[in-house]
DNA sequence: TCAAAAGTGTTATCCTTACACCCATGT
DNA sequence: ACATGGGTGTAAGGATAACACTTTTGA
């Protein structure tokens, strides 16, 4: 009755990488050009499809990874499979076949950039997203369109729910920001059509990708965003020995908002994340500060070690 | 460079579901009858291959649910797609092709059995993930086949990896019992050979299933034990009204703990999940309790609504 | 001498946990 | 009367958030 035998028409499986890193206090992101888009939209991620070579899914990711970048992949998770928005092509002939495609986040240490491969800001795709320097002046322009969308339904009934939707993702009156929600603003903006995925004519939302990319990338942001506070996988991010103040730097530009610095270092030190090595280091301005190491160890200690972003600051 | 035009061995694409309930304090998952398999193992998932018909890979989920079942789906989650186990299989002539499994999470609110379909405790496949009665006794019987396993290992490095897993996954000494970790604990068990799916030859560690239904089962049931604590969905497992008595053990069902009532009760009313109906009733046994239901405005005011679990409790 | 970043300490507040106890019903 | 489950109050402990302050370097 299950796992009947294969259809005239069988679906396209693709694979395709958030390649997530950090450097200069800069989250980024891998991307490579894309033929044959639309204008605005020539970039995406690496990707290509499952092929029967392949042992397995991940390793077919790696696969094509390496061979469109040059960059070996460390830590590797699968996020979602995507085949549900506008993910249907025809083939050859007049069959009409699904396209799937399963996405992975990967976290990389260095960013070496190879072949036509480059390294983005985040924030390029997603500039409402970084609240490090306050609130981003961007969302004004976006809260007035949103607003015009939610006002624009006919139904008075369905103009409160977008509302409220909107209050809910963006955080307005008594809910704050949630940095987590990144799919969920972007599915929002997506469904206004304040994205040119969307057919929106601007930018205002963000730069644009090819495919569905930037719905991937929105996925791997949000769930990067909330792992780091229950897995310690900010460290795949970092090299070997670091600074607390380097830490907490990639972990604000990560979660796009500001820690709390005292708090945030008896957090890291009492929860044994890290331990302190020998060396000490000159090189970030002011006092010398004491380069620390990941404490492997950790995993086996505690149920769920993260870093719970101990709330905001000023500046 | 992405998105590449069909090959000749197109991958086979299935839906599977795990249809979750929760009945008289028991949790409940859908099974349906297996034909060709294995002795012991005539149980799945309901399940069926992603047709061009199907607009979506949702909707096709839906369609082969019903089709099969009769239940019609409420709550549906993705939980992840499977292709990497054992999952390749020799298509017509030569070619070996990919066949990928997209499994879902779906939580319905009664249990009304249909077609050959049957409703299953979820214990019945993994026996020692309830630990309501206190600690299971078959847990004796399958700590000493792990802790065989363990020093079954050549290199006493591999061995001490093990011993580490082992105690991390069943919450050896220092840390405790994880009841999320429900995927790990069967992932282990299949390392070991310990399940009739890796070779075993009996049900120590519980009743098997088709294909790799059970490890989407383990996903499933691991999902759910984790969201429950953040976002209110014990609800679409729950009739309209209900007492609080019984919510309480419903959450015990799923979770596998008992929990403390007093603190239970407190968490529940001040995160304003529930409100108060006018009705009570006396069929619980004792005072008579009144009628809640569940406050869909919570989803609006709090950011991450849910049943935090307060720790344990004797008996 | 001053700016900048590292690092230490203390206190108020809230949430979690645990314990003790009363209430209303059926047998 | 008593067993059973419903329901309320309160005190101890730990984690979080916010504050002030010292130390060590380079310019």
């Amino acid at each position: 009755m299950s796992e009947a035998e294969p259809s005239a028409a069988a679906p396209l499986v693709g694979l395709a990488a958030a390649i997530l890193a950090a450097t200069l206090d800069e989250p980024r992101v891998l991307t490579v050009p894309v033929a044959g888009q639309p204008a605005g939209r020539g970039e995406g991620l690496p990707a290509g499809p499952l092929e029967p070579a392949h042992p397995t899914l991940e390793r077919g990711l790696r696969a094509w990874v390496e061979r469109q970048t040059g960059q070996t992949l460390g830590y590797v998770e699968q996020l979602y499979t995507f085949g549900d928005r506008n993910r249907r092509k025809g083939g050859k002939g007049d069959e009409d076949r699904h396209a799937l495609s399963v996405a992975y986040l990967a976290l990389v240490r260095e960013a070496r950039p190879a072949a036509d491969a480059t390294w983005q800001s985040w924030y390029r795709y997603f500039p409402y997203e970084d609240r490090r320097a306050g609130r981003p002046p961007c969302l004004d322009a976006l809260m007035a369109r949103l607003d015009g969308w939610a006002g624009a339904a006919t139904d008075p009934e369905e103009s409160r729910r977008r509302s409220d939707r909107i209050g809910l993702t963006f955080g307005a009156a008594g809910s704050g920001w949630n940095e987590e929600r990144v799919l969920e603003r972007y599915e929002l903006l997506f469904e206004a059509g304040l994205v040119p995925e969307a057919g929106a004519a601007d930018d205002v939302a963000g730069h644009a990708m090819a495919f569905d990319h930037r719905r991937m990338l929105a996925t791997a942001l949000g769930r990067l965003r909330g792992k780091i506070k229950y897995r310690p996988v900010v460290f795949e991010l970092m090299p070997p020995t670091f600074t607390l103040g380097q830490l907490q730097r990639v972990v604000e530009a990560l979660s796009g908002v500001l820690l709390h610095k005292q708090n945030f270092r008896r957090l890291v030190a009492q929860q044994g994340l890290v331990e302190e090595t020998e060396a000490v280091t000159a090189e970030t301005g002011g006092r010398p500060a004491r380069l620390m190491r990941f404490r492997r160890e950790v995993l086996l200690e505690r149920p769920a070690p993260g870093l719970r972003l101990p709330s905001g600051r000023a500046g």
